[in-house]
DNA sequence: TTTCTAACA
DNA sequence: TGTTAGAA
């Protein structure tokens, strides 16, 4: 069985992934809302986590505490997405996706960089710096 | 007991 | 997001 496989695998109930992201169960089912996760469901209707799910609920705890919304964090995982056929396809992509996922980097840096101007928690005199 | 959905604060 | 009611 291979690696990957295993960390498809749905074996976490709630109770552990919320123990292990230090989410809430209403925030563990509002991202699966909004298609950040889609973890499977088993007896009862119960949701059943996999490893992977859990990778990515950490990584959308961290993007939402740097300030990143929603709708960022689905950027993230779709740019994620292209980066990844990117490698895949060696050769190529076109001129015009490359643009786009620019776009994309560009745009997120912006947030990032509002995020950082209204956050008080970045050194506010200079010779703190 | 634990989790689910839905809805209100 | 937190919380809660009522059902599985």
């Amino acid at each position: 069985m291979s690696r990957e496989f295993r960390r498809a695998m749905p074996l976490l109930p709630i109770s552990m992934v919320m123990k292990l992201t230090e989410l809430s169960a209403r925030q563990i089912r509002y991202y699966e809302e909004h298609k950040l996760i889609e973890p499977a469901k088993s007896e009862g209707n119960r949701r059943m986590f996999s490893l992977d799910d859990v990778d990515a609920l950490l990584e959308i705890r961290d993007l939402l505490n740097q300030g990143i919304n929603i709708a960022g964090v689905k950027k993230v995982f779709d740019m994620r997405k292209k980066s990844v056929v990117k490698s895949t396809n060696k050769v190529s992509i076109s001129d015009a996706e490359l643009r786009a996922i620019l776009r994309e980097e560009i745009q997120q840096a912006q947030i990032m960089e509002k995020v950082s101007l209204r956050n008080g928690d970045l050194p506010r005199h200079k010779d703190e710096i």
